[in-house]
DNA sequence: CTGTTTTTACTGGTCGGCCCAGCTTTTGCG
DNA sequence: CGCAAAAGCTGGGCCGACCAGTAAAAACAG
């Protein structure tokens, strides 16, 4: 048996996961008032410069809404909040969505990259297939050892595809794909179990192969019927 | 004559914007290490608690990557980038985009909103339809008043926008375009001074009566026209 | 001179306290 | 009783010291 590094988490990241926890757990809910800085400071003895820091930090998450002098409350997290709030949540739910957020999701996925693939489908360069090629080629690698590292092949299909983002020349879709990026690691690692590691590397050679013939329909098309397997899978 | 309020920023937020243009106009480049917070504290002559928010401010927005007693270095921030990364670069060129930039931001606004206006025509509620209703209410109520404010009319077509990814049923809709708020709200006040206040509130109208109406493509034609007509207003 | 241990300098993280400005409640005077 | 002054909150900003780790330098043993 091994035992893997111990990290040490700051006190300001678990009074963040403990705030936000309550809150996604619904303990506290949309529109309560936290306590004070000073009264959480007494509650949890962490001081009031950490507590204050944290406090921002799920401000700007979404989490929270803060009114100098006037305290915190629990905001409407569907009105202000990023996708770090909507990730939070699903980490929460033992990093499972339900099913209706799974659609959501993969409705959301598609018409951002469905707008990639067809720009990179009608003007690409050689460089950029062949930046795709060697994120592959690397999927490939990973393929071959074992045990199979399921995280590491799903970062690799979150590259390949943000590659597609990156390469289509728009500067927005690639940083939409960062914000996307937890949600799409669970994603790919559930497609992984389910439809195998050699089956979805295929599936984005493929893809690249549609590309590189500029057939940009065909392409779109592949995505959107993946899509509708993962999504019929779930039943 | 008259002075306004005088606003006396943060020396957080100098300090912040210092970093971010060193990083945006590539005096920092990707990979560099930062001074440490002892040698910035000497630099500046400001107190490390205050250095130490600001970097942490920094690295939650994607543009540093801190490791804990090792140090802080520029993050690539194409590859763990926010949205908020862009919106820096935007502000940094004097509040205004690229030609460049503003077809990719277009093109992803498009790509999503395209996808809301399609699902809320294809399915919607009276109730869906009044909430939308009440937004332009509140456009117009600003419309008859002078002088016009042009940020709060800006922000109610956001909520207009945002209103009708919230209701289209996809969680992620509303939250993808929160994300895109601060160059959303720059991208309506050009537009209201280009086109024109009335202009406007028309338009958003104009697209909720093509919802009711259940013509999903032309609502979509609609959004991609006055797309157009703003990319042509640049030349 | 080499390989190993110990020390030291340096790192980010945290602390508690200071003052500020503005909102809310209490107090106290006319 | 009415109303204004005061007291007591709030979050915001900032400071200098201290903590627990790391990595490089120094000391040491062979």
């Amino acid at each position: 048996m091994q035992i893997g590094v111990i990290e040490v988490p700051t006190r300001r990241a678990l009074l963040v996961q403990r705030i936000e926890d309550q809150i996604l757990t619904g303990k506290l809910r949309v529109g309560d008032s936290l306590p004070s800085e000073r009264q959480l400071q007494e509650e949890t003895h962490i001081s009031k410069t950490v507590i204050h820091a944290a406090l921002a930090e799920l401000e700007q998450k979404g989490f929270l809404e803060i009114t100098p002098r006037r305290g915190a409350v629990v905001a409407n997290y569907v009105e202000t909040g990023t996708m770090e709030a909507l990730a939070a949540r699903i980490r929460l739910n033992g990093g499972s969505m339900t099913r209706e957020q799974t659609r959501s999701f993969l409705e959301a996925r598609v018409a951002i990259e469905g707008a990639a693939f067809r720009r990179l489908a009608e003007r690409h360069t050689e460089e950029d297939l062949a930046y795709l090629e060697a994120i592959l080629a690397g999927a490939d690698a990973l393929l071959a050892r074992e045990p199979l590292d399921a995280r590491a092949l799903a970062e690799a299909l979150f590259r390949f595809h943000r590659g597609i983002c990156l390469r289509s020349g728009n500067e927005f879709f690639p940083l939409l794909l960062n914000e996307f990026r937890p949600i799409i690691l669970e994603f790919w690692q559930r497609s992984i179990a389910v439809f195998g590691a050699a089956s979805n590397v295929h599936l984005a050679k493929r893809c690249l192969e549609l590309i590189r013939a500029g057939d940009a329909e065909g392409a779109f098309r592949r995505l959107e019927r993946s899509v509708n397997e993962y999504l019929g899978s779930l039943d």
